[in-house]
DNA sequence: GTGGTAAACGGACGCGGGTCCGGTTATGCT
DNA sequence: AGCATAACCGGACCCGCGTCCGTTTACCAC
């Protein structure tokens, strides 16, 4: 996102864009019209295209500091439970940051298969995720070699079908079938 | 859909709009225009909106007979294979249908989760897995009391997340991902 | 056959997505 | 400081979505 410093003018059209996003999405969802917050923002809607290619990548930009709370939560579960319950609970984390985000559910296909990944947001949820399944690997409750990069894909989809306010119960569910998909093997409930 | 019976210019509107859309989503993919295909069929957009309220509608009409043929193949696949081996066979038919159809993966979400379920699409694809994880808990191969709709809602989630072509492979190992979670305990590979 | 009317129609309309081009501005060099 | 120009701009534009209202038509009762 800063590979050659924007000028200034640039630079302050960005962030404005990005706090009344923030504010717009909070207030609309992830779905409000891009129109409007250009508008709201001060710039035109070419210039919001220039600096956010598509909405996902706007979205993505305004939620990154949320993005590394979730990643940094990894480890700090692992230290207060096993590392069972720490991946579960830190995927109904990933699930419930995203039924928060009104509509985030509808974006998250070309954040997580972007070949760019800018701002390493599949990167960093890989990693995290990766953390918790070495640690449950390692502690013999989680199948050793499961790829993080599935568990991702898989919680994503699951967040697509079940990342709704109102889908808590069937969100835990299909969190509990795909805790039983990386299960180790022998280990009953 | 048939709870009524239309006049006979409305039922003629209705079959054209259904077989220009066929073509339609065949050469151009499910987000094909619908203005485009409410010309080429001879009616009004509105008219187009009047038989089918959403393009999800429309697109669940068009493939209506290709979702029997995918349910009456669970059955099919169970005279042929043991329950496990049916069952995976059945998820990437299910995945390959609607790769095949470009862009189905965005429509699945509507259709899979809509109070309606007026053509049963939703029932009718349940209740092919339910024969499938009957079959396998009784073959002791599958955990007893897995809910089918549950399995329905992971195997959508599933191909909202790589039901592309050329994501077979990724779609593959998230089956073997929910395949491994509803396996029955003990069981190994 | 005639008349009434509910069913059904077409397409204009407002809206927002995304593009693109003529105009503006910040920056670097002299 | 002045100049050149690449970076950057705004908003007009085309497009399709989904809505809605005045018009048309099929159907039913008499």
């Amino acid at each position: 996102m800063t590979e050659r410093p924007l000028r200034a003018d640039a630079r302050g059209n960005q962030e404005r864009l990005l706090s009344v996003a923030a504010v717009a999405f909070a207030r609309d969802g992830t779905q409000t019209s891009l129109k409007a917050v250009a508008k709201e923002a001060g710039v035109g809607v070419g210039t919001l295209y220039r600096h956010f290619p598509t909405r996902e990548a706007l979205v993505e930009a305004v939620y990154e500091h949320e993005v590394t709370v979730l990643c940094d939560a990894a480890a700090e579960l692992l230290r207060a439970l096993g590392p069972a319950d720490a991946l579960r609970g830190w995927m109904e984390r990933f699930v419930d940051f995203m039924a928060a985000k009104h509509g985030m559910a509808d974006l998250l296909r070309p954040v997580l298969l972007s070949e760019a990944d800018r701002l390493h947001t599949r990167a960093r949820l890989r990693a995290a995720i990766a953390t918790l399944l070495d640690a449950g690997a390692a502690a013999g409750v989680i199948r050793p070699g499961v790829d993080a990069n599935d568990v991702l894909m898989a919680l994503g989809g699951v967040t697509m079908i079940a990342g709704e306010e109102g889908q808590r119960a069937l969100a835990t569910r299909l969190i509990d079938l795909l805790l039983h998909g990386v299960r180790a093997p022998g280990l009953t409930s």
